[in-house]
DNA sequence: AAACTTTATATTGTATTCATTATTCACGTC
DNA sequence: GACGTGAATAATGAATACAATATAAAGTTT
């Protein structure tokens, strides 16, 4: 059945700078290729086949992202993100996905609403069972549920791109009981602002809860490894 | 003097791709590579007097920031911005604006104030003499200055990678009498708010100042050429 | 042993070549 | 004239080659 609708499409093409810009961004999102470490040209070209062309472009793509920087006659590296890179983008996130919230409360639909209201009882489910990979993972399906519903393409790239140079800080920062608590309290509120269509609220919520997200960031920072 | 002191300075390097970056920008935005347009890589390498390596390289960047489209097997072709792509985009840099008029007035000195004052009045000395060109210069100049003043980096850079893809829109849009009295007026009360250190008034009045060039915009692009 | 110089090797940036895909042109058929 | 097919040409993506720069290793001097 799909089959014969899927052979009827046009054929797909991707080209490798385009893989490679996406395998890269991956590498460096868990760990693999580290901050601040040279990025391994040579090898990474044997890992994957591929001719230095294609990594090379995705390379200059990933430093237009701010992932990799290139410096000139010296190769590229991983951007090593301070804590001054994350008390920079943590406020614009914060306003970018306050500008969702209000943009969302504006032409969400019922039956989106409901889906986000399912997702977010299935997380506090989550929070009660201290089930924390399953939380974070529908903790970002929400977030992701909202900016989608704000219906505005380029604010979910511009999103996405800075999202991308902090996922890895997000990832490993550590999130202590009373954080976690607030942390869904935050959710809360946020779920009733979005059924209220309040714009306003729900804009000022997820702005503040992206900045308590930077304080969790700054202290786990903060802490010995 | 200043000469011995560039002498032992470290020798500038700059790449190939880099310096084609800001070229096919520069070009985009003047107009020279029309949006729509295919982008001829062969000629423009025979201008720059260039192989197509670096030239692939910056293409890829430019596709990255939005500014070029990439088809796969069909080339690079100028990003064609729609209404729909404005009506996106505009929120965005008006909330970026916000923000960086918030964190300006957290961190402005009194001499940063006295510059962006003399800006301000030589803008209205131009507005008086209805010389555009110079008033434009001048309005950007000192949105630039506030921009600045907001001490963030990361912000600057994703603010200018948004204007950069509307700038050849904003560039050729007219502003009736009416609307630039306006602009003029809005300018005022971005300087009163920035002068109180009024973070939150100053955020507002940015908000409304570029939700009214988008307003513009809009109409400028409904009269016919 | 430390510092400096020279040589060898590796890496980086760019140019050129190759293979594939797309477009255009020419020709034949209906 | 419209349509289809095949050949020729151009453009695109990737691989390879070349030249320049940087780094590491070896040799020499103090």
């Amino acid at each position: 059945m799909n089959t014969v609708a899927t052979l009827r499409q046009p054929i797909p093409r991707r080209t490798l700078h385009d893989e490679l810009v996406d395998r890269l961004r991956e590498m460096i999102h868990v760990g693999e290729l580290a901050a601040g470490e040279k990025i391994p040209e040579k090898a990474l070209c044997e890992q994957f086949q591929v001719s230095r062309t294609p990594l090379r472009e995705a390379l200059k793509v990933l430093a237009a992202d701010g992932l990799v920087r290139l410096t000139p006659n010296r190769g590229a590296s991983v951007a090593a993100l301070t804590l001054q890179d994350l008390e920079e983008v943590f406020p614009i996130i914060a306003t970018l996905e306050g500008l969702s919230g209000e943009l969302a409360c504006r032409r969400i639909s019922d039956p989106e609403i409901a889906e986000i209201r399912e997702m977010h009882e299935e997380m506090v489910r989550r929070y009660e069972a201290r089930d924390l990979p399953e939380y974070f993972r529908l903790n970002q399906a929400i977030h992701r549920a909202i900016l989608e519903s704000a219906g505005n393409t380029s604010l979910q790239s511009v999103y996405d791109n800075l999202a991308g140079r902090i996922s890895r800080a997000r990832y490993v920062a550590n999130m202590s009981p009373a954080r976690w608590e607030r942390a869904v309290a935050e959710h809360c509120e946020i779920l009733a602002a979005l059924e209220d269509r309040d714009g306003e609220r729900l804009g000022r919520v997820l702005r503040e809860h992206v900045m308590t997200k930077l304080a969790t960031v700054r202290q786990s920072l903060a802490e010995p490894a």
